[in-house]
RNA sequence: GCGGAUGUGGCGGAAUUGGCAGACGCGCACGGUUCAGGUCCGUGUGAAAGCAAUUUCAUGCAGGUUCAACUCCUGUCAUCCGCACCA
C-alpha cells in the first residue's frame, strides 16, 4: 500500500485479482440460503450514463453485503441486444446490426468492468445470441402451441419514420416515444399474445403477492389493467335484425338512455350510412376521424363532433326510439366501440346531447336540494335514489346496479360483465434487428412452428438496409429459400416480422440461472434454486411495460410447467433519476435532467478515470436515499473522495506507527468506551440501513465513525483496540468501496480477500450504556439534560430532575401543574 | 379530470409506535500547518435580537388534537410523475 492513496492502480490490481480468482462466479449450493440480486440489463448503446452507475451501485451494496451475510449469491449482468439503434446504424452508417452490437458490448463490458462490479461474468447473457434466440424462439413456440399467440388482422400504431408498428405502451402522446413522428393507424396481420387472458391473475397479484413492490408501481399496474365491472347490453336497431351492444357500468341509468354513439369504425357504420342521405357526410367524418391523430384530438379540448346516422335504436326499457349518432369519443378498443348516451348522468354525453340538442332525462334525483335534476348545468354524478325508472325506483343508485342488470339478464337483454382497459399485447415488429417469429405460413396448415430442431431461426445476413419500405429481412433471398411445411412438407413462406424486444427482457431472469444451457431454456432445478428474484432494481420507467410482460411470461411459464413460481420479483426498487441542476441566468436553480442540448451530462467513465469507481460509487449511494432524485454535484464527489483519503490516511498511518498484531475489543477507560460504543453503534446501524436501501444514512454514520476514531487517536490510544476498530471500519464500509477496502485489508496483514469476509457481529451489551441522558423540558421547551441510570425509576428521575439547579430556579414562584416522565427520553414539567 | 408521490437551513439530505428539529456531507467563515497556492487538521455555521447568559421565531400555508406535532387529524397551496373522452 503506497502512501498516497491512488485510485487508478489500486482499483485495477482488485479487479485483476477478483477476476483471477473468480471470485464472483457463484454455483447452485443447497446447503446455502441462496439470493438473487438481479439489475436491469442495459440496452448496449456503447456507453454506460450515471443511471446505470446507480443502478449497479445499488445492486452490488446488496449483492456484497448479501454474500457477507452468508447468502450464495446470484448477481448476473447481460445484454438486451436487439433493437432499433443498431438498425439506424446500420441505415446511417451501413454497418451490421451485428457487428454494431458486438462492438457496443464490448465497450461496455470494459466500462463495467471499471466499476467493479460483484457480477458473475461466465453468466453473462444477450439476447442477439443465437442460443438465446433458439430459446426464445422455443418459447414462442410453446405460447403457440398453449394458444396464447395468436395472428389477427389489427388496426396499429404505425411510425411513418421508423416504419414500424409500436405496441400501445410505445406511442406517447400520440407520438412515437423514440422519434416524435405523429402516429399513425394502419390496419396489419400481427402477432399478439393473448394478455387480456391473464388481466385477472395480474391484477389480483398485485394485491397478495406484489408486497415488496413500491406502491406507486402496484397502481400504475393497477390503472393499466383497468379493471370495470359493468354490465353488456344489447339495443335492437330499428327496421334492423341487428343489436348494438353496449358496455356500461351504470345500468341503473338505463332509463335515461336518449341516444346510441358508435365509435366511427365500429363494423355496422358501413351497413348503417350506406345509401342514407346522411353517407356523404358521415364517411368524410369517418375519414377525419382515421386521419386525426390521438394529437390532434386531444388538443381539440374535449369539443364533441359526430354525425346523426339516419337510425334508431330502441331503448328496450322505455320503449321509445332512440338516435344514432357516430362520434370520436367512443373507442374502438375499450368495451364494445358502442355507448349509451345518458347525458344526464355522464359529462361526456351531457356535452353530446346539449350541441346535438338531445333530451335529457334524470334517473337519479339529487340529494342536494339546490339541483333540479330537470335542468342540470352539467351531468350529475353524485349519490341518489333512483327516479323515472319504472319498477326500479325509490331505490338508491348503488343497488339499482345488480338490480337492473338481473333484470335484464332475465329478459335476455344483457348480462353482468366485467372490462379491462389492457390489450393483448402486439409483438409482431416489422424490423430486421429482432428474433424472428419462428412460424411457417402453408397454404393447407395454416400457420405452423418451425421444428425444433431447426431452431434458431436465424437472421438473413443478404439484406438491403435502406431505412424505407418494409422490413429488411424481406429483401432477403436466402430466407425464404428451401423452406417447407413442417406439417406436411409442401413448400411454405417464412413468417418475416422479428419479437418486440420485451419479449427477451421478458424472462431473461430465468435464462440467468442456466445461462449456457443448449438442451432446453433453463434447467427447471436451477432456475427453481435460484428463483425469485429476492431483489429487483431498476428505473421507474418500466413500471407498466417490462415488469407487466415479465410478470405475464412469468406466469404462462408457471402454467407451462416450466417454473414455481407464478410472479417473478419478489422485491423491486425503483431508484431516482439522476439529473444535473444548473443556476439561470436570473439566479434561480433549476432541476434539469442531464441532456447532450444542455450540454450537462457528465459520464462515469471521467469520473471514474478522475477519482476512481469508488469515490463515484459512495457519493451516488450517499447523496440520496436511492428511490429519490439524484443531483450531480462534482463538489459532492470531492467530498466523497476526501473520505476515502481520510479513511485510507487513518489506516495507513496508523499501521506505520503500529504495525500489524494483536486486537482486542476490551474498553479500558473512558474514551476506549466512548469509541467501543459508536463502533458498535455503527455495526448495527449500517446493517440495518442496508437492509432498508438506506445507504446514504448508513454512510454517514461510518463517517460519525471515523471522526470519532480521529479524535480518539489523539488521546491515549490503545493500539489493540484501534486494530480492533480499524478492522470492523474496512468490514462494513466494503460493501460500497470494495477496492480501497480490500487494498487496506491487505496492509492490515491479511491475505485472504475482504470479499469473502463475513458481516461483523455487534456486542448488544457496549450500546448500552449504564447512564442515559434525559432532556428536561418546562412547559414543552429545553431547560436542563440531566444524566440519569439507565434503569432508574420514574419517580427517582423526576425526583433529580426537579432538584437539578436550574429548573429549582426556573420554578420557584411557580405551580406545578403536572409532570410528565418517559424514562429515557423526556421529563416534562408544565408550570404556571 | 383521475391516480401516485413530495414539500425541512445557502444546497443534498437526517429525525415518524408523537419526546432535544437540522445527524452526515457540500458550501461558507475563521484559525493552524505551508515560502505560497492546494492538500490536510481544528473551530464555527437555521433566522432575528443581545457584549453575553439568553430570548423569540422556524419543517409549504391555515386550523385542530396533545404536557409535547416534521411526525396524527381537517382543509388548502405548490411541484414532480403516471394515466387520460375507458362509457
Amino acid at each position: 500500500m503506497e502512501r498516497r492513496y491512488n485510485a487508478g492502480t489500486v482499483e485495477k490490481k482488485w479487479q485483476k485479482i477478483w477476476e483471477e480468482r473468480n471470485s464472483f462466479h457463484v454455483t447452485e449450493d443447497p446447503n446455502k440460503k441462496k439470493f438473487y440480486d438481479l439489475v436491469m440489463y442495459p440496452y448496449p448503446s456503447g456507453k454506460l450514463h450515471m443511471g446505470h452507475l446507480r443502478n449497479y451501485a445499488i445492486g452490488d451494496v446488496v449483492a456484497r453485503s448479501k454474500k457477507m451475510e452468508g447468502y450464495n449469491v446470484l448477481h448476473p449482468i447481460g445484454y438486451d441486444a436487439f433493437g432499433l439503434p443498431a438498425e439506424n446504424a446500420a441505415i446511417e452508417h451501413g454497418v451490421e446490426p451485428s457487428k454494431w452490437t458486438h462492438e457496443n458490448m464490448d465497450e461496455m463490458d470494459a466500462q463495467l468492468k471499471t466499476m467493479g462490479i460483484s457480477y458473475d461474468w461466465d453468466r453473462k447473457i444477450y439476447s442477439c445470441d443465437p442460443l438465446y434466440m433458439k430459446w426464445m424462439q422455443w418459447i414462442f413456440i410453446q405460447f403457440f402451441k398453449k394458444g396464447v399467440a395468436y395472428k389477427k388482422d389489427t388496426d396499429v400504431n404505425w411510425c411513418p419514420s421508423c416504419k414500424t408498428v409500436l405496441a400501445n405502451e410505445q406511442v406517447w402522446q400520440g407520438e412515437c416515444e423514440r422519434c416524435g413522428s405523429v402516429v399513425e393507424k394502419k390496419k396489419l396481420s400481427q402477432w399478439n399474445f393473448k394478455t387480456t387472458a391473464y388481466a385477472e391473475r395480474l391484477l389480483a397479484n398485485i394485491d397478495t403477492k406484489l408486497g415488496g413492490w413500491p406502491d406507486s408501481v402496484r397502481t400504475m399496474q393497477r390503472n393499466w389493467i383497468g379493471k370495470s365491472k359493468g354490465a353488456n347490453m344489447t339495443f335492437p336497431i330499428d327496421g334492423s335484425d341487428k343489436v348494438i351492444e353496449v358496455f356500461t357500468t351504470r345500468a341503473d341509468t338505463t332509463y335515461g338512455v336518449t341516444f346510441m354513439v358508435l365509435s366511427p369504425e365500429h363494423p355496422f357504420v358501413e351497413e348503417l350510412i350506406k345509401g342514407k342521405p346522411c353517407e356523404e357526410e358521415a364517411r368524410k367524418y369517418i375519414r377525419e376521424c382515421s386521419m386525426k391523430s390521438e394529437i390532434e384530438r386531444t388538443a381539440e379540448g374535449k369539443e364533441k363532433t359526430g354525425v346523426f346516422i339516419d337510425s334508431y335504436a330502441i331503448n328496450r326499457l322505455t320503449g321509445k326510439k332512440v338516435p344514432i349518432f357516430i362520434t370520436d369519443y367512443v373507442l374502438m378498443g375499450y368495451g364494445t366501440g358502442a355507448v349509451m348516451g345518458v347525458p344526464a348522468h355522464d359529462q361526456r354525453d351531457f356535452d353530446f346531447a346539449k350541441k346535438f340538442g338531445l333530451e335529457i332525462i334524470p334517473t337519479i334525483q339529487p340529494e342536494d336540494p339546490s339541483i333540479d335534476p330537470n335542468d342540470l348545468k352539467e351531468a350529475f354524478l353524485a349519490e341518489g335514489k333512483v327516479i323515472n325508472s319504472g319498477q326500479f325506483n325509490g331505490m338508491d343508485w348503488r343497488d339499482a346496479i345488480p338490480a337492473m342488470e338481473k333484470y335484464i339478464e332475465e329478459q335476455g337483454w344483457g348480462h353482468h360483465t366485467i372490462t379491462y382497459k389492457m390489450r393483448d399485447w402486439i409483438i409482431s415488429r416489422q424490423r430486421y434487428w429482432g428474433c424472428p417469429i419462428p412460424m411457417i405460413w402453408c397454404d393447407d396448415c395454416g400457420w405452423v412452428p418451425e421444428k425444433e430442431e431447426n431452431l434458431p431461426v436465424m437472421l438473413p445476413t443478404d439484406v438491403e438496409f435502406t431505412g424505407t419500405g418494409d422490413s429488411p429481412i424481406t429483401t432477403s433471398k436466402t430466407f425464404q429459400e428451401g423452406v417447407t411445411c413442417p406439417c406436411c412438407g409442401k413448400p411454405a413462406r417464412r413468417e418475416v416480422d422479428t419479437m418486440d424486444t420485451f419479449l427477451d427482457s421478458s424472462w431473461y431472469m430465468l435464462r440467468y440461472t442456466d445461462p449456457q444451457n443448449d438442451k432446453e431454456a433453463f434447467n427447471k432445478e436451477k432456475a427453481d434454486y435460484w428463483m425469485n428474484v429476492d431483489q429487483y432494481i431498476g428505473g421507474i420507467e418500466h413500471a407498466t411495460m417490462h415488469l407487466l410482460y415479465a410478470r405475464f411470461f412469468q406466469m404462462v411459464l408457471y402454467d407451462l410447467g416450466l417454473t414455481k413460481y407464478e410472479e417473478p420479483f419478489e422485491n423491486l426498487l425503483t431508484q431516482g433519476m439522476v439529473i444535473k441542476g444548473y443556476t439561470d441566468k436570473n439566479g434561480n436553480y433549476v432541476k434539469a435532467k442531464m441532456s447532450k442540448s444542455l450540454g450537462n451530462v457528465v459520464s462515469p467513465a471521467e469520473i471514474i478515470d478522475k477519482y476512481g469507481a469508488d469515490t463515484a460509487r459512495m457519493f451516488i449511494l450517499f447523496a440520496a436515499p436511492p428511490e429519490r432524485e439524484l443531483d450531480w454535484s462534482e463538489a459532492g464527489v470531492e467530498g466523497s473522495y476526501r473520505f476515502i483519503n481520510r479513511v485510507y490516511r487513518l489506516v495507513y498511518d496508523f499501521v506505520e506507527e503500529y504495525g500489524n498484531g494483536e486486537m482486542s475489543e476490551e474498553a479500558k477507560n473512558d474514551a476506549d468506551k466512548k469509541l467501543v460504543y459508536r463502533l458498535n453503534l455503527t455495526v448495527k446501524k449500517v446493517g440495518e440501513d442496508i437492509r432498508k436501501f438506506a445507504f446514504n444514512t448508513a454512510i454517514s454514520s461510518i463517517m460519525e465513525l471515523v471522526n470519532e476514531m480521529y479524535k480518539y487517536k489523539d488521546g491515549e490510544m490503545n493500539p489493540e483496540l484501534f486494530r480492533f476498530c480499524i478492522n470492523r471500519l474496512m468490514l462494513v464500509l466494503s460493501p460500497f468501496v470494495p477496492h480501497v477496502c480490500e487494498e487496506m485489508w491487505q496492509h492490515t496483514g491479511h491475505d485472504d480477500l475482504i470479499y469473502d469476509q463475513s458481516w461483523p457481529s455487534y456486542d448488544e451489551s457496549a450500546i448500552t450504556l449504564d447512564t442515559v441522558q434525559m432532556v428536561v423540558q418546562i412547559n414543552g421547551k429545553v431547560k436542563d439534560r440531566i444524566e440519569v441510570a439507565k434503569d432508574a425509576s420514574k419517580e427517582a428521575i423526576e425526583e433529580q430532575a426537579m432538584a437539578a439547579d436550574k429548573i429549582k430556579e426556573l420554578l420557584e414562584g411557580k405551580n406545578v401543574v403536572k409532570v410528565i416522565t418517559v424514562p429515557g427520553k423526556i421529563v416534562n414539567i408544565v408550570a404556571k
